[in-house]
RNA sequence: GCUCCCUUCGUCUAGAGGCCUAGGACACGGCCCUCUCAAGGCUGUAACACGGGUUCGAAUCCCGUAGGGAGCGCCA
């Protein structure tokens, strides 16, 4: 039997970190096993689902390479499909007609929370054939009296629910419309899936779901509930945690394999290691290697492994998105190989894209000021002759190679009798208004033997009066 | 309130009864490297929630307690 997975969001909001690490999971298991992943939009509720929703769920997971092999199919094209069911069941006696009404049930609700019991229906309406008039019903599956709901869960062990607990859930609304639990049940039936993996909030649905899916004679799915995703505070992952949308993440500069990488880090672990590549991901996964408890979103180490996937992945990997950063600054870096020397000499030395984007605007944008309190640091009237002397050799150098560069700076200091840093420091304020850059005689080889002439000019002027 | 789930360093985790003097990673501190910042190397601080069992032996099995979470909608 070939494995089918499904990840099923509701359109109601942005794709968020959540959602995706259960869409990962799916997406690696199905790829693990040679199997088929579906992706399902699950817009019943119409009031709340919005196309902006669908079109960046879609996104999100284009972004991250979460490639589906069927859909995405739609709750709401399929009413027809759930009106078919559910007449199926009405007719076999394992679906009733609720006449209830809403001020009726929350009466019923309100009594029973008073009494200190779980809310729940009481079935009134379970054995009765009669009609109310004036009052649309609703339709409510006949969950079993007696016995239990075993849900053999591949991350929870065995799970057992009382059908005593469970009362008859609502499947279609008064106005016809069916129902998420019911929905989920005839689509996962419908689309032959075998693995159902989603977040642990839906183990309390499943015994239901598990009972409908009897009733219409099919065996359940292996189900297998992963543990939330929590807030670095320990509390529920909300808007208040940040980034929340994964294409915010996108456009924060973190590379979508390093997103999934640690995302698939959280629950899951194979032995001591931490960085995987997606092949590794989907070589190594395995259900059985999920624990069980929730944990906390740590951005700390997202931004490591960020950064360990950029030190990683071969320079043109980073071109394009270190390029859509740059021209968030308004740089134009069309330059393929001066970029790539970039990112080369910058990945070690920035979390994410945008970071390195930042740090590398003086590529391309000589300095408009000297940092105040690095040039009282570095500059002094001796830094001021070495630098003119550097520039003179800097003219007559006609190997423009970091090699070249270094032997000469290294020189000038010497001659000088300084150390290497009294002067490269200074050459680096010059170059880049700051103290902190890449090795110099790299910075100055990628800036380009002009640029590097124009900027030191520069700045040696600036800095004549210097004490 | 009821039902269900969960509980190893601050955080992510390894750990399937002896290999545990509890390992790795992030973060934090120290040292090394070094032209800055990083990266890298070495190193340090830091955890089995608690209480009972079972066993020659328990982080690992069982039972309680405590704490946390989820669910209990004509939401998904």
């Amino acid at each position: 039997m070939t494995v089918r997975t499904r990840f099923a969001p509701s359109p109601t909001g942005y794709l968020h970190i959540g959602g995706l690490r259960t869409a990962l999971f799916c997406w690696l298991y199905a790829r693990r096993h040679g199997g088929k992943f579906i992706l399902r939009i699950e817009d019943t509720d119409l009031e709340r689902s919005t196309q902006e929703a669908i079109r960046q769920i879609i996104d999100g997971m284009q972004w991250a390479g979460l490639d589906h092999d069927e859909g995405p199919f739609y709750q709401s094209k399929r009413f027809a499909r759930y009106q078919e069911v559910i007449d199926g069941l009405l007719a076999e006696g394992n679906a009733y007609r609720c006449y209830c009404s809403k001020e009726e049930l929350e009466a019923l609700r309100a009594a029973q929370v008073a009494r200190g019991e779980k809310p729940r229906y009481d079935g009134r309406w379970r054995e009765r054939t009669d009609a109310r008039s004036g009052v649309d019903p609703v339709i409510r599956f006949k969950n079993p009296l007696t016995g239990a709901a075993v849900v053999e869960d591949a991350v929870h062990g065995r799970v057992v629910f009382q059908n005593s607990e469970l009362d008859d859930l609502i499947i279609a609304r008064a106005d016809g419309t069916p129902t998420y639990n019911f929905c989920v049940v005839v689509d996962d039936m419908d689309m032959n899936i075998t693995h159902v993996i989603r977040g642990d909030d839906h183990l309390p649905n499943t015994p239901r779901q598990q009972n409908m899916l009897l009733a219409l004679g099919r065996r359940p799915p292996v189900y297998a509930h992963l543990p939330m995703i929590l807030g670095a505070d320990g509390a529920k992952l909300s808007k208040r945690h940040g980034a929340v949308s994964v294409l915010q993440y996108r456009d924060e500069g973190y590379l979508p394999e390093a997103l999934l990488n640690y995302l698939a880090r959280l629950g899951w672990s194979h032995g001591d290691q931490e960085i995987f590549s997606m092949d590794e991901m989907v070589r190594l996964f395995d259900i059985a290697d999920v624990n069980k408890s929730a944990s906390a979103f740590d951005a700390e180490k997202l931004g490591w492994l960020n950064q360990q996937h950029m030190m990683r992945a071969p320079p043109d990997r980073l071109l394009e998105p270190l390029r859509r950063q740059l021209a968030q600054a308004g740089i134009d870096a069309d330059d393929d190989q001066k970029l790539g020397r970039i990112v080369v000499a910058q990945r070690e030395r920035a979390k994410t894209l945008r970071e390195m984007a930042q740090s590398s605007v003086f590529f391309y944008r000589a300095p408009q000021a000297y940092d105040d309190k690095a040039v009282r640091k570095h500059v002094t009237a001796q830094t001021v002759s070495l630098i003119a002397q550097a520039l003179r050799g800097f003219r007559g150098l006609d190997d423009w190679s970091a090699a070249a560069i270094h032997g000469l700076i290294g020189a000038v200091a010497a001659a000088g009798g300084v150390a290497l840093g009294k002067l490269a420091q200074p050459l680096r304020l010059a170059v880049c208004g700051g103290p902190v850059s890449p090795p110099i005689d790299l910075t100055l080889a990628i800036l380009g033997k002009d640029e590097t002439l124009a900027r030191v000019a520069r700045a040696a002027a600036a800095w004549q009066s210097a004490p």
